[in-house]
DNA sequence: CAGTATCCCGCTAGATACTG
DNA sequence: CAGTATCTAGCGGGATACTG
């Protein structure tokens, strides 16, 4: 047997996921995409990524926050008025998730297909 | 209240997740590293992933075949003789990878400084 | 060697309702 | 308006044991 492979491609990323920072989850990616053209409110977002419910939408901007891709500001006052705005760290995960959207666009249809013929079996 | 915000960016990834294909997951992306430099065996891969047990590693394989990433060739004969290898469609994936493991690189340490101040409080 | 067969656990996310 | 509080379900993943 020949010497064990190292997918050392992914040093760094060794705990549990590729990436270190979650956003291959659900929401993560399209809460940055929402953000992308300037700050927005917590009911501003919710309307374009609905169906998706205050509690998951709190627990998702709390973890970009914790992570640092965005800075949640609230003014005081009545009614409240909280601002979510990307940081130069969130924004610079546009790169990848582009290299994504590529692969998608240029390979999406040719993995339907592979999909498709699998299952006509 | 403005127009809603359309993250037209994930148009064709509705479904689910963010990209129709798996690889956000915990084992695609290292058995893509793993066939990166040839074919390799069912007990070639168990090596350099361990701790994967076969159930997991199987039902991995079976997914990125069904998604045509990869070729499953069993040559019949005692003992069974099964090799697993990156299609065009499964390399092409490396572009993406690359992406993110470039953002690792270049921002993971920044990350990491972000979540250790949040818990700072 | 290359898998299957069971059983099980944690975690993400959804439903629903309530509040400062 | 911007959340919080519960409760629950489903799924990815793991442990262990067995087989053609």
């Amino acid at each position: 047997m020949p010497d064990p492979l190292a997918p050392d491609m992914f040093a760094g990323c060794a705990d549990h996921s590729t990436l270190p920072v979650r956003v291959g989850d659900k929401w993560t990616a399209k809460i940055l995409a929402c953000l992308r053209d300037g700050p927005r409110r917590f009911s501003e977002l919710q309307v374009p990524l609905a169906p998706i419910t205050p509690k998951v939408l709190t627990e998702s901007l709390r973890a970009m926050e914790r992570d640092g891709l965005v800075t949640r500001t609230a003014q005081p006052g009545i009614p409240p008025r909280v601002e979510y705005a990307l940081t130069p760290l969130g924004s610079s995960l546009f790169a990848p998730l582009a290299a994504s959207c590529a692969w998608n666009a240029a390979h999406g249809e040719e993995l339907r297909k592979a999909r498709e013929a699998y299952a006509a079996r």
